[in-house]
RNA sequence: GCUCAUGUAGCUCAGUCGGUAGAGCACAUCCUUGGUAAGGAUGAGGUCACCGGUUCAAUUCCGGUCAUGAGCUCCA
């Protein structure tokens, strides 16, 4: 005689077992209907779930977040069902669920087409509107080999045999289409009714380059078609915001063939890049850093005795002269300590911080270029932290304070911390580990940030700290990283005289807060639209003459304006006003700045931003206030 | 690197069932001096990514290379 507990703490008694269905039903139809799945004791179940004993149950539906999970996954069935129905031939493996949808891997003797995924989601609404019943099964594994090497699915029995244990496993069956899976799943295909097949793309078998290539066939589902619509909206608004399309759009940079991977910057990129890189140079000398600069080609000999050449010699760019090998550096750290090297260091010089806007290049993988978000040439603001190890955790507060005004100056409030601890295979003492990890998350806790332990993924040579950032439009992009070093310093010989004068190897932090510079203002182009703030606009002011009349007086403003350090374009061109506001709204400029006769007269400006505000007529100061008002707020809100 | 797709004017794209190509914008010249998102006319501009094959003939068909895109893998 179950008495069944609801979330709002009501009880209900039945005298028999009693489904989660019926318990919805018995609260009401309109719930009974809407029933996706339960959770009994905290435990996600089908809604034929039987409750026997006393239990705390929640009905999960459409508005739980589980809810649009069971949606996903079953779906992903749904999908495999079509496949199975229109492609006898295709074997099933695995069909996850995914942010905001799920994917099913097929075994298929060619590519799906753009029109064979047409096919396969018109078979799937069908099937979603005959309602079809999804009921669960269990068997041994004797019985789920059997039944599964007798329908000719390779995977799937390959799946089972890997699966540790002996307990039984469920099966999910709708119509004629079975499926090995844990559920739980909606009660019947009918529940499904918000969904889209996105793409097809090819994946490996677990992932591994070596298996054999399978057939992804991508889609999107969830709750209602309300929400479907919307995601497919935020799709758009993302494309809009491609940083591609709007660096060739406002004449940012470009790429070309002959340098894969690399960045031709335009007067309008490198400006802004120029001014980011002014801003950090700043920011890095008030917090106690010292900028210097080191080569590009580096011996081979360097990059065998840091351990990079072992490692990563495929990914290097090499290069030869007089029988000698050398390497494009991939990255600052050896050269850094090679600085820190040159002359006796003290306790005293500790810590010491230097810091370079590092070249770098990594031969990347070609399918993994991205624009400029994953390049083959990328400058980091890199800067390495010579310490002992008693500092590691004031120092990386003090980083992590930098971190939080640049983020802020740049318009991100939105920070998310992830703290990686010791992987399996490491070098140095447990007893370091200790140290460093705890100095790590004791600088988090003051922060009084929530953060994510995620245990093992530290770097073979120390325990790390990332940040990412979230954009307006909810995507996260991971920019800076602190990483405790224990390794590097002492297999390059950097050393410091202690105060008992023992000479000891420093500890040593790799700290970015932008990344590259690359990446971070791809991330920018996209958050900000193209519409960069005032601070970073390429062009901060256009001057604009509405007849030849005014020509000298505009020329005069710009002149005035960019010598006191503005970007100023006085564009005088024989065409329409209209024209012009037109160009300089579409090119972003912040501030359009129209003179005719009445101004002149006057000794104003008529004033419009590039979001169509009106601003009216205003006196010069008014307006050099104005604009030094919105350089000053920099990307803050 | 792998799979699939794509590569035509500066840009965005159309087109050629095999007979060396077209639009809009941009550009140039001329007219127009116009008050808040596109004034008009004329003109110039292409080895149809590159290399090879088939063919009387290839931008078009086939193969290869390179690059780009999506996904996978990778990211010190």
């Amino acid at each position: 005689m179950p008495v069944v507990t609801l979330p709002d703490g009501s009880h209900r008694s039945f005298a028999e077992p009693v489904s989660v269905h019926d318990v919805a039903a018995d609260i009401g139809a309109g719930l009974a209907k809407a029933a996706l799945a339960g959770r009994v004791n905290g435990k996600l179940v089908d809604t034929s779930y039987r409750i026997e004993d006393d239990s705390e149950l929640a009905i999960i539906t459409e508005r739980d977040e589980d809810g649009v999970d069971i949606i996903r996954h079953s779906t992903a069935h749904l999908l495999a069902m079509a496949v199975k129905e229109l492609f006898p031939a295709a074997q099933v493996t695995i069909g996850p669920v995914v942010d905001n949808g799920f994917y099913y891997d097929f075994r298929f003797e060619r590519p799906f087409t753009n029109e064979d995924l047409a096919r396969i989601e018109k078979r799937m609404d069908e099937l979603a509107k005959q309602d079809i019943l999804v009921s669960r099964s269990v068997l041994s594994r004797d019985e789920a080999i059997k039944l599964f090497d007798e329908m000719g699915e390779e995977y799937k029995v390959r799946i089972i045999e890997d699966i540790p244990g002996e307990e039984d496993l469920s099966f999910y069956r709708q119509g004629d289409f079975i499926d090995l899976c844990r559920g739980p799943h909606v009660p019947s295909t009918g529940k499904l009714k918000a969904f889209k097949l996105t793409k097809v793309a090819g994946a490996y078998w677990r992932g591994d380059t070596n298996n054999e290539q399978l057939q992804r066939v991508y889609g999107t589902a969830w709750g209602n078609k309300k929400e479907l619509k919307a995601y497919l909206h935020r799709l758009e608004e993302a494309e809009k915001r491609d940083h591609r399309k709007i660096g060739k759009k406002l004449d940012l940079f470009h790429m070309q063939e002959e340098a894969p991977g690399m960045v031709f910057w335009h007067p309008n990129g490198w400006t802004v890049y120029q001014q980011i890189e002014q801003y950090m140079r700043d920011k890095l000398r008030n917090h106690g850093y010292q900028e210097i600069k080191t080569p590009q080609v580096v011996s081979r000999s360097l990059w065998e005795k840091s351990g990079h050449w072992d490692k990563f010699h495929d990914d290097m760019f090499t290069t030869e002269s007089e029988k000698h090998d050398f390497a494009i550096k991939p990255m600052n750290c050896p050269c850094h300590i090679q600085v820190f090297n040159q002359g006796l260091k003290s306790y005293k010089d500790l810590p010491l911080r230097l810091a370079e806007f590092g070249s770098c290049h990594r031969n990347e993988a070609s399918g993994a270029l991205h624009g400029i978000m994953r390049v083959r040439g990328f400058t980091q603001d890199d800067a390495h932290i010579f310490c002992e190890e008693n500092a590691i955790q004031q120092e990386v507060s003090r980083f992590i304070d930098l971190l939080h005004e640049v983020y802020k100056d740049f318009g991100f409030e939105q920070i998310l911390y992830k703290l990686s601890t010791r992987p399996e295979k490491r070098v140095g003492s447990d007893e370091v580990w200790d140290k460093a990890e705890a100095a790590l998350e004791e600088a988090l806790n003051r922060e009084g940030v929530d953060w994510e332990l995620l245990p093992g993924e530290g770097a073979f040579y120390g325990p790390k700290i990332e940040f990412s950032l979230q954009d307006c439009i909810g995507r996260v992009w991971q920019c800076g990283t602190i990483q405790v070093d224990f390794s590097m310093p002492g297999r390059l010989g950097a050393q410091y005289v202690a105060d008992n004068s023992e000479r000891r190897t420093p500890v040593m932090l790799h700290r970015a807060v932008l990344g590259s510079f690359e990446r971070f203002i791809g991330i920018l182009i996209e958050e900000y639209e193209g519409a960069f703030p005032t601070w970073l606009a390429p062009t901060q002011v256009a001057v604009l003459n509405i007849t030849d009349n005014q020509g000298k007086y505009c020329r005069n403003l710009a002149e005035k304006w960019q010598s006191k350090g503005y970007r100023v374009n006085a564009d005088l061109r024989n065409e329409k006003i209209g024209f012009k506001i037109r160009e300089h709204t579409l090119n972003k400029v912040p501030y359009l700045v129209v003179v005719g006769d009445k101004e002149v007269e006057a000794g104003a400006v008529a004033v419009r931003t590039r979001k169509g505000e009106d601003l009216g007529t205003m006196t010069l100061e008014a307006f050099e206030a104005l604009l030094a008002e919105a350089v000053e707020r920099k990307g803050k809100i």
